[in-house]
DNA sequence: CCGAACGAAGACAACGTTGTCAAGAAGGGA
DNA sequence: TCCCTTCTTGACAACGTTGTCTTCGTTCGG
């Protein structure tokens, strides 16, 4: 034992490492009880003089639990893995807040791993997968994967291994649970807002139709006019890029198109970026946001929606909310809770400004 | 030996873990080999068709090597830890990305931990201290440090213990190396801009003064002009708050200040967020961008620049490439390679687009 | 004064690798 | 036939923990 003693200072020399068993020989006691101290563990009894002492001498050697060697003995390693394509397209960076924000109170560590926009049926999938692999290899306890945008995804063979939670997105196999944003409601709220400030026609200017966000807003806009007795127009909803561009040209159409009693009184653009380009259509006519013209957006880019004059009127893609559920479900998962729902929605809140 | 096979082969039912002993048993060959096979070692001599039969049983077993265990036997661990605020508060999010794409292909883990923004010298590191700490229990190779402004930072004291890079800030004691922004050629490629484009009269739209951004850009500001054998006039340069309001605040002062033939020509805004504002100011006041004024800013803040009418010429923060090269000069460092410079300095492009 | 009950020590096997080494088997050339 | 490569093996000690068990002093209540 003095052997292996003195092997292990040598080690300690050379590579600057602190092991359980030095705090042990500082401490006086054995490794048995600093490990049962610093696992902190139940059905030990270890008295409070032995205690101090080990805590002592922690502190006075600056002992670092390793990790790695922690997680090869107890075989849990506390780190979920995210793999997301929004380190490459930074949109919805919010999920990966929320998420480390969750993970760092619940004491685990997110492991987050790069992949390319893929879109729901691309071959593209060799960096996803690639990400996938070496997360497991790193024997994380389970899978995270975050999109920039709502839609149907199709995840990695080997993501089924371990729990796997998935955030602004959804599985098109139908076979993983999820979390998204209730588009739906967003709509319904949006429009609501409109409505009590005494608009009754409304123009719509719409994503491309056939996105999970597009059809969801859109339903809710005609619920909410329903349940005002109203029906939406089919007339009034343009379809255009989502950028500022195709939100200027919607905007044009829908303006240019009537007379000014017959115009909309409000656009509810699908989202800040297509607003962003709404009120540039509208100032060219000379007229004035709200007074003339209410506008509300969708998305809550604060970049846009902030800086925007007068500030933007939006409905807030909840994304960090979504990042801290999806760890949270993933935790619940792997303690080996059942599932409590396919596809949870996250309300999508509204954010008053100044444009309506 | 018998004995201990099975008792692995009982783990690995239980565990649905793959060893590599079991590699070597399906592949009727000596774990050593597969060791051997597996980290590609140079000095081993190993047949071509051991060496596929190998191969081949990795993939009929799905043996994924346990990057842990890996880590502990070898004391090499492939991991970086990054610590920022950038996940806080997401402005350059692309230095995440650059640093995150090189770590990927330097086949290194990037572990991402938060830290609360910190001010220069605040009490307020607690986050950050924990953050690298926790870090330093995966025992990761090495740490960066990435802020969201450009500024000097503290780093906790334990960072000193690896080798250690800072992205966008620097040491505020000295000791560390760092990679950042050369805001004074950004400056001067701005304002040779606008002198390229005819105009001697630059109004200057300034940031708080007192930062390395404010101080560098106009730096450089005055170099541009001094080549062109011009000073830069101390009234035309007004500051403001680093927002829309503040841009177009200062823009009014410096547009209404003077009569029309005294008036700049050109806007240098110290940042996209301020041109924003400038933009509002102009507009207001029934004159045209690049017409009657032209304007440039500073950041490429995508949403700003890229969606306001016209698109702004502004100059980029090079946050991706700072990433990348942190990561490099780390990889350089834990490689044991002298640093070749304290602070880095990386270009600033400028990016035409049409408001010049 | 005896037997619990408690606090602690010590031993040992795991966890899944890396790394080193001595030694054995097969094959080739002289 | 013998030696010398070229492959390949088996053994063993690390790496730094966790976890389980047995053992052994103390101390305390009865």
């Amino acid at each position: 034992m003095a052997k292996t003693t003195t092997t292990r200072k040598a080690a300690a020399v050379r590579q600057r490492g602190v092991t359980m068993t030095d705090v042990a020989q500082h401490a006086g006691v054995s490794r048995t009880a600093v490990s049962f101290v610093l696992s902190n563990r139940e059905n030990a009894s270890i008295s409070e003089e032995t205690r101090t002492r080990i805590n002592d001498a922690v502190k006075a050697l600056g002992y670092r639990p390793n990790a790695g060697a922690r997680a090869l003995a107890s075989q849990r390693s506390d780190w979920y893995g995210l793999v997301t394509e929004i380190v490459t397209a930074p949109f919805a960076v919010d999920i990966i807040k929320g998420a480390q924000d969750q993970a760092w109170l619940d004491h685990r560590f997110l492991l987050i791993a790069p992949s390319d926009q893929a879109d729901a049926v691309g071959p593209n999938q060799g960096l996803e997968d690639a990400a996938t692999e070496k997360l497991l290899e790193q024997r994380v306890e389970g899978l995270l994967y975050a999109a920039t945008y709502h839609r149907g995804v199709h995840v990695p063979e080997s993501a089924h291994e371990v729990p796997t939670v998935l955030i602004n997105c959804f599985d098109a196999d139908g076979k993983l649970p999820s979390i998204v944003p209730d588009e739906r409601g967003g709509g319904r709220v949006a429009v609501d807002r409109l409505l009590r400030a005494g608009h009754s026609r409304i123009g719509v200017i719409n994503l491309d139709p056939h996105i999970p966000a597009a059809v969801g807003r859109l339903e809710g806009a005609r619920e909410a006019l329903a349940g005002a007795g109203l029906e939406l127009d089919p007339e009034l909803v343009v379809s255009g890029h989502a950028t500022a561009d195709g939100g200027y040209a919607a905007a044009c159409e829908i303006l240019d198109r009537y007379p000014q009693q017959d115009r909309p009184t409000a656009l509810f653009c699908l989202n800040d970026r297509m607003a962003m380009g709404a009120y540039d259509a509208i100032k060219e006519r000379g007229l004035t946001i709200p007074g003339d013209i209410a506008v509300i957006g969708f998305d809550n880019q604060e970049l846009i929606a902030s800086y925007l004059r007068p500030k933007l009127t939006t409905v807030a893609l909840p994304f960090e909310k979504m990042g801290a559920l999806g760890v949270q479900t993933l935790a619940a998962l792997t303690a080996g809770q059942p599932i409590t729902a396919d596809q949870q929605l996250v309300d999508c809140p509204l954010l008053e400004r100044s444009s309506v």
